[in-house]
DNA sequence: GTGTTTGCAAAGTGTTTGCAATTTA
DNA sequence: TAAATTGCAAACACTTTGCAAACAC
């Protein structure tokens, strides 16, 4: 099979991108390659468009911004909260925890069933539960 | 008793202030009044802000954002992060969690104990638990 | 008086938006 | 070609900072 491959790399994506109405123009493609090519991750804009960038795909801060808002509308990735002034995003979009480090700007993953909720009262009269974030806050050991 | 009350209200905060080396000017306690006048407390600063100028109390906004810095290093405040751009302070700084309406705005106090947690993984290599985050996100019930 | 704190306005950060040029279907 | 997307720069919201005037001790 070799040199025949007609294999078209992140059809799951490329699929998905279409699913939700947008088109897979070259930078969607190329950010989707990024994002979802090397396993579970946690990225922001910037970090983003450095690597994208980096990788010689020539991409604006503000469509790489429009992008993840995209994607994370799609389905295709989560917003997390760890930070009042930063918007991280996760590849992993199935129900987990996170450990995070200031100092670092680190996340990592907590997989699900690790964190045992239980007892959880009543929401705001109202209100309806739409999900439970845990963030372990951990920094780094000095001595 | 009535009439003789010598009582100095929030002395306690007075004292904390300082305690921690800062001096009990006239906007920081009126500003420690506001916070902790009434119970259990979520705000931010534009919201305390304007509540201190609804109360006749001239101070900025920049004195206030210094002031709940201040006053969350002194561990009379404690700083939760719920959303990615604001900051919200909390008056109980116990050990608690917390429901949050993305919607609304609003921060409701999940009393400690209630929630619980089991199984926590071992933090990445390096790194102690500094703390652990709950958050609760609810929505409006639509009908 | 001396050192701290305040307030203002300016600067800074991360993010969003308006719009003409470009690209996609 | 018609509609969607991009990139830029300007606008934004929130927060921090520099510094002279005001204040606390």
């Amino acid at each position: 099979m070799r040199g025949m491959e007609t294999v078209r790399p992140y059809s799951h994506v490329l699929e998905k991108i279409c699913v939700v109405g947008l088109r897979p123009t070259r930078q969607r493609l190329a950010l989707a390659k990024v994002l979802f090519e090397s396993g579970d991750r946690h990225t922001t804009a910037e970090k983003l468009h450095t690597e994208a960038r980096a990788a010689h795909i020539r991409v604006s801060l503000a469509t790489v911004y429009n992008t993840l808002h995209q994607f994370t509308n799609a389905g295709l990735l989560r917003e997390i909260v760890v930070d009042a002034s930063r918007s991280y995003f996760d590849t992993n979009t199935s129900s987990h925890q996170h450990f995070y480090c200031e100092e670092t700007g680190e996340i990592e993953d907590i997989p699900d069933g690790l964190v045992t909720l239980s007892d959880l009262p009543p929401p705001p009269k109202g209100t309806t539960i739409e999900r439970v974030d845990v963030v372990v806050r951990v920094k780094t050991i000095s001595d």
